[in-house]
DNA sequence: ATGAAAGCGCTAACAA
DNA sequence: TTGTTAGCGCTTTCAT
């Protein structure tokens, strides 16, 4: 059995608010102070977060609940926002709910039933209905990546709409027309403001857009593989394509390999986010990268400042949208230069 | 404020007794179940895990600390763990300490803190004396891919000395005799083993090692860059390299590119882990593959073991060793067809 | 099958 | 500064 403070009590002779305030910052006598670190030390004393979070209903702990832990997009912004996170004294409980929404319902019921002080949340279902009942807690949520309808709650967005803008323009300005698209799922939040952005580069200069060069993928690897494939066969006069996130775009990858395709003479490539595949890629993919480190650090510093840490509390919810930028690689040919 | 056991109580006229033999599946008449469930529906009422952890001495909550989350390896694994432990009704906690022997101390420390019921770890310190205090406590403890000194307790491990002299032999066998290799840092456990193997192949053929075929990286991305550069400037008489981690491996992937080395030709390579990665290489990569999923489970399982749930609980420390499997790619050239 | 009451380890209000 | 005490929400005897 572990130690308790009535251990240190007993042993010290002192009583147990003596003992709390050691362990709170308040103010113990030299002599006492000694007396108790040496019973600490000891009896292998460790205070009991699960009792302290009883008493003051507060867990110190951060429920994250996420798509997919296996997908660096996600592993990124949790490495950052932990860091945060636990410097200020923050643990983290992570759900994988492997982008299924009964699974994401429950980790979120499961997370509730755990007292935690908060939600991050990487939303499968963007109804928001499994956020619900947490939400009438009153502690408070934080939304990643997507929108959701019948919550108002902080959230930390990427400008999806004119990342995927800039791409198909730079593609343009080198001379593509026909430019296919391998694009998330039509529910997917992200999708559709990616899928908007293709279509305002094409309105904005004028050119049609064609059905047969847009492909629905799942963003994983599979999707992009096959993406690939069916463009290819589908669009002879296809001399680019844009991939629009990392999965699939390592799939375009596999893709284009397994066909032998040769990039970029046969086909120029934009591919979504991890700089570092990129680089292992030969030629060397033109991304458009994504902030993850700073989307995870932006959202633990806006729970921290919810849970009255850090910054001043702001009292209407706030909405963050983080910018992307395009990496230059040597997958895209210049078509002007015939 | 969240209802209680209590508000259910008077809410249903019925004693605490009662409602929590209902929640913890004892019998309760028929009609003062659905008075409970009633009851429960109204007041949106769940579970106070905390308070319950307090009375139970059991959190059902796993720690688990890892040198880096942002590591396919290590979030493979998470992601076939959580999976099985999640099914079983446990929790995880996820403690990412950065390859830092401080942070990783600390982690366990807090893990303590918060009464959870195990800890998984891939350590970083070898010594195991951030593990001391919480194996006190007589909870299980399960190291994962190293082993530890001065701890007795249950492993998973992979055979990397067998991984490595395979592949090492199977590069010989194409005729190969000058094979580089980029290795982890020395006082890695599974860096020492796979520096083993590629010593046996070695010895087994009778071909002497050359040390300057040997460049210890650090496992991470840029370590395998500067490796393959490095090995390729001093060894004009180099055919083939071999390199033991999949950041490494991505890593000498980008330098074969950077520096135009065209592979197989110029150079044979066979990598580390992650079959995506090796199909999304041109051309694709031969590579040794983890079991990674497999790991998880089984240290999921022997966790649980311990606790008493599923299999029944063994009285020594169980050690298990997982072998490797080369998965063929187009990346090593046989040199005995010249 | 149900109720009353003690107590898990801690914090905090109050008294000394 | 330190000690006493109540109580956080639950489980678990022990009665009934």
């Amino acid at each position: 059995m572990a130690a308790t403070m009535k251990d240190i009590a007993r042993r010290t002779g002192l009583g147990l608010a003596t003992i709390s305030s050691y362990f709170n910052g308040g103010n113990v006598r030299e002599k006492n102070r000694k007396k108790i670190e040496e019973a600490i030390e000891e009896l292998h004393y460790e205070v009991n977060e699960v009792a302290r979070g009883l008493k003051t209903n507060a867990t110190k702990t951060i429920g994250v609940v996420i798509p997919e832990l296996n997908n660096v997009f996600c592993s990124e912004i949790i490495t950052g926002m932990e860091d945060v996170l636990r410097s200020h004294g923050y643990a983290t409980i992570i759900c994988d709910c492997r982008t299924d929404r009964n699974l994401e319902k429950e980790a979120v019921e499961f997370l509730t039933r755990k007292r935690v002080d908060g939600i991050i949340n990487m939303p499968v279902d963007v109804s928001g209905t499994h956020l619900k009942a947490f939400d009438r807690t009153g502690k408070p949520i934080v939304i990643i990546d997507r929108k959701i309808q019948g919550l108002s709650c902080d959230s930390v967005l990427v400008d999806n709409e004119r990342a995927a803008e800039d791409a198909v323009e730079f593609l343009m300005e080198n001379g593509h027309r026909n430019i296919g698209i391998i694009v998330g799922p039509q529910e997917i939040f992200t999708a559709q403001e990616r899928l908007k952005g293709y279509y305002a580069a094409h309105e904005k200069r004028g050119i049609p857009v064609q059905e047969s060069l847009i492909y629905h993928g799942d963003y994983i690897i599979q999707g992009g593989v096959k993406g690939l494939e069916e463009l290819v066969k589908k669009n002879p006069q296809m001399t680019a394509v844009f991939v629009t996130n990392y999965e699939m775009t390592m799939g375009a990858v596999i893709g284009i390999n397994e066909l032998g395709i040769h990039m970029p003479k046969e086909l120029s490539m934009i591919g979504f986010d991890n700089l570092q595949f990129a680089r292992a890629c030969s030629p060397k993919l033109t991304i458009v990268s994504q902030p993850t480190e700073a989307i995870g650090e932006k959202v633990a510093q806006m729970i921290l400042s919810r849970l009255g840490v850090g910054e001043e509390t702001e009292e209407k919810t706030v909405t963050l949208k983080l910018q992307t930028e395009i990496i230059m690689g040597k997958s895209v040919r210049n078509l002007n230069k015939m």
